[in-house]
DNA sequence: AAAAGCCCCTGGATGC
DNA sequence: TGCATCCAGGGGCTTT
């Protein structure tokens, strides 16, 4: 579900509430992908002082260490007054002043971990190799050029990795190198200067829109309010294999990248 | 160093 | 209706 789109909206719907909050208690459900790392009341009495975002993880900032969240693929988040007993999904469920924090994540590939700060070996090794932020002021195309030019793997499965730029999912992936006009397949050290800017620029705008619109609702998405979007980002390419494309109608063809699904449009992106 | 595969887990959709 | 198979928005780890 969550790619950075939905991590920064999950991220806006609580980090205000959430500020400030002194933690009660925790309560685990089933294990995650990682263990807390921590007592969990060892986290009692710290305050929650913010909230923020490293690539598709969230960062609670606490009086006294930092918890790392992150949604897997199954992950979401909700905060609220009262939110009833933890139900079968609901593996992390912290009581606070402000609210109730809770995890709920079907598959468990999501993750809750506590680290002493960013420095700490477990935050670094999590932290360590993301690329740049693409919404952020260090996201330069030269940059990013030069990233990709160290590559020979597909472009597509470079987006995926994370090193390069953090935050671009297998949906966006798509809709980016859609946007660009370049196969999901093209060697990432071959791609011009000219096409790079390209996919710099889309990767920002498709990034930037989602998260204006609330979340991708590519699916079904929701916020940690429990609110399904109100918009909606209609898919140019992801999910589309044998439709014809928006923009030249050619049927959307659809490969397999790496164990994941890659769909673009033969007519619009050249090789 | 980089690339390719594997794996973690549950649930929903599809096919026989 | 029941059961098997495949697929899913991620990403760390191990092996080439």
């Amino acid at each position: 579900m969550p790619e950075l789109p939905e991590v920064e909206v999950t991220r806006l719907s609580f980090a205000n509430r959430i500020a400030g909050a002194r933690i009660a208690s925790v309560c685990m459900g089933k294990p995650l992908r990682w263990p807390l790392q921590c007592d969990p009341r060892s986290l009692e009495n710290q305050s929650v002082l913010a909230v923020r975002r490293r690539g598709k993880y969230l960062l609670l900032d606490l009086s006294d260490g930092v918890l790392l969240i992150h949604l897997g693929m199954s992950g979401s988040l909700t905060f609220g007054p009262q939110p009833g007993v933890p139900g079968p999904h609901d593996h992390f469920d912290m009581q606070t002043s402000h609210g109730t924090l809770r995890l709920n994540d079907p598959r468990r590939f999501g993750a809750v971990v506590f680290a002493r700060n960013e420095s700490d070996p477990v935050a670094r090794k999590l932290l360590g190799k993301l690329g740049m932020e693409p919404l952020g002021p260090d996201f330069d195309v030269k940059q990013f050029h030069n990233g990709l030019k160290r590559r020979k793997a597909a472009i597509k499965q470079v987006l995926l990795a994370g090193d390069v730029v953090v935050g671009v999912g297998n949906i966006y992936a798509s809709e980016a190198l859609f946007s660009a006009g370049i196969r999901p397949t093209k060697p990432a050290c071959q791609l011009s200067a000219l096409r790079a800017a390209r996919l710099h620029h889309a990767i920002l705008e498709v990034l930037s829109r989602a998260v204006a619109a609330g979340g991708s609702t590519l699916r079904d998405f929701s916020d940690a309010h429990g609110d399904a979007g109100h918009f909606q980002i209609q898919a140019m390419v992801y999910g589309r294999a044998g439709q014809p494309c928006k923009v030249c109608g050619t049927p959307i063809h659809a490969i397999r990248q790496g164990q994941r699904s890659s769909f673009f449009c033969p007519g619009c992106q050249k090789p």
